[in-house]
DNA sequence: CTGAGCCTCGCCATTTTTGGGGAGTGCAAA
DNA sequence: TTTGCACTCCCCAAAAATGGCGAGGCTCAG
């Protein structure tokens, strides 16, 4: 049993395999002694990567009855910024109040603490706190440890980037300055026309800049290619 | 003068405008004894909010230089999730090392260390600290501020949505499941033949969910209106 | 000094997208 | 129950984008 705090994290740094992260977990959970902790990545897709103690009975359900588009924890981590007490959430829609009495039939506790996490290129992410407790006890607990949390959540949000190789495409085409601004104007919603006078040149210079673009970022139209630029973060818009 | 971190973090809670939290970013300078503290948002269209203690000379040159392209501190950051060390960057463009140097004779100091930060709706910003001190010293500084320096970053940028009530005029607009499909599938790169297919419908009820998006994104065209679910999050390739 | 990459410009034909019209079903909330 | 919204389908003509053919000047590194 790990008891120290910055132990966990340097056994979280020092995890080299998706083993070694579920056990950090295990640990986080003994460590903050609560029922559950669980880090998971969430896609429109779907889960691609998780680790955590709820049961597997709950995940099948979870992904089963499809819970993941009506958890207001998913949703509405999706639209703050910062960590969320179950509690605080909304819960007027029938649907995710049986959803809740399903969980806790399943053995999740009442109190939920989520810390939603944001990657580059839309990577977003849950670290998430459950327990059985009173109201109080645990607003007092998440007083007293959100800060630490935070960072918690950050460095396993690291570790699960390393781990998906996200840095796979790492070698993101490099396109010229005219390439970008070409890029940078088409994402704004400009036509060609529009861009080119953005630009100071031809319409044709401009087609010319957009193609060359497009084939460095394999990419089969402008929409693709301007796609491929906004999620790679050659482009800001 | 603030010398105690949690008073520190009090006074960031308490700040109601945002002369307050440039005092909170002069604070922090203080705290830390560095040259330098900003925090500011990114947006390709300008600095739409920020605060910070480089001079109006270095920030209008910035501006006017039109530095936001070819930093490589807002290009690293917005491809990476952790926090950086300044030198960790790619400097290798000429222009990125010309920037260098003319930061350097507008008083910024040789080391930064910058924490990038996101929040819903693709919002970006970014903390950074900046002194001039030698290399191992400032490494010493980093690792040994950095988890405190994440958690005032947190909550600088909570502060700065609340204050651009980000969450209310510019809420991404929430687009059906059959629009998100078909804005990931263009995203994706295919023609609205390939996309229909993909969906299964008929190339023009295809049609009518670009067009709806578009509208609920107040997009000019389909490459406009990818780039914006994109770049706000709400799909994600 | 030579090649590679970048920046600039033009024309033609074809494909794709877009902007207007409509029309009907079903579900879920107000 | 009504109202709204999501989902599905169709036609036509105009506008925009694409693909392929060129061409020359510039800078920077090998």
């Amino acid at each position: 049993m790990i008891n120290r705090l910055e132990d966990l994290l340097s056994t979280l740094q020092a995890a080299s395999t998706l083993e070694d992260l579920q056990s950090v977990i295990e640990a986080l959970r003994d460590y903050y002694n609560v029922s559950h902790a669980v880090y998971h990545w969430v896609n429109s897709v779907g889960e691609r990567f998780g680790a955590g103690t709820y049961s597997a009975e709950w995940v099948d359900r979870y992904l089963e009855k499809d819970y993941l588009r009506i958890d207001p924890v998913i949703f509405g981590c999706f639209q703050r910024f910062t960590p969320v007490s179950w509690k605080e959430l909304d819960w007027s829609s029938k649907a995710a109040r049986e959803m809740f009495q399903d969980a806790l039939a399943f053995g999740l506790g009442n109190q939920g603490f989520t810390i939603p996490i944001r990657g580059p290129n839309g990577q977003f992410a849950l670290f998430t706190l459950n327990d059985n407790v009173a109201d109080e006890d645990w607003e007092r607990f998440v007083d007293q440890n959100t800060h630490d949390l935070m960072i918690i959540a950050h460095e396993l949000n690291k570790k699960a980037l390393a781990f998906e190789k996200w840095g796979e495409e790492s070698s993101s085409p490099s396109l010229s300055p005219r390439e970008l601004s070409a890029m940078t104007c088409l994402a704004k919603g400009m036509n060609r026309a529009q861009a080119a006078a953005e630009l100071q040149i031809s319409e044709h210079t401009l087609r010319v800049y957009i193609e060359s673009a497009r084939h460095k970022l394999g990419a089969m139209n402008t929409t693709h290619a301007v796609a491929r630029a906004l999620s790679t973060g050659i482009i800001i818009v």
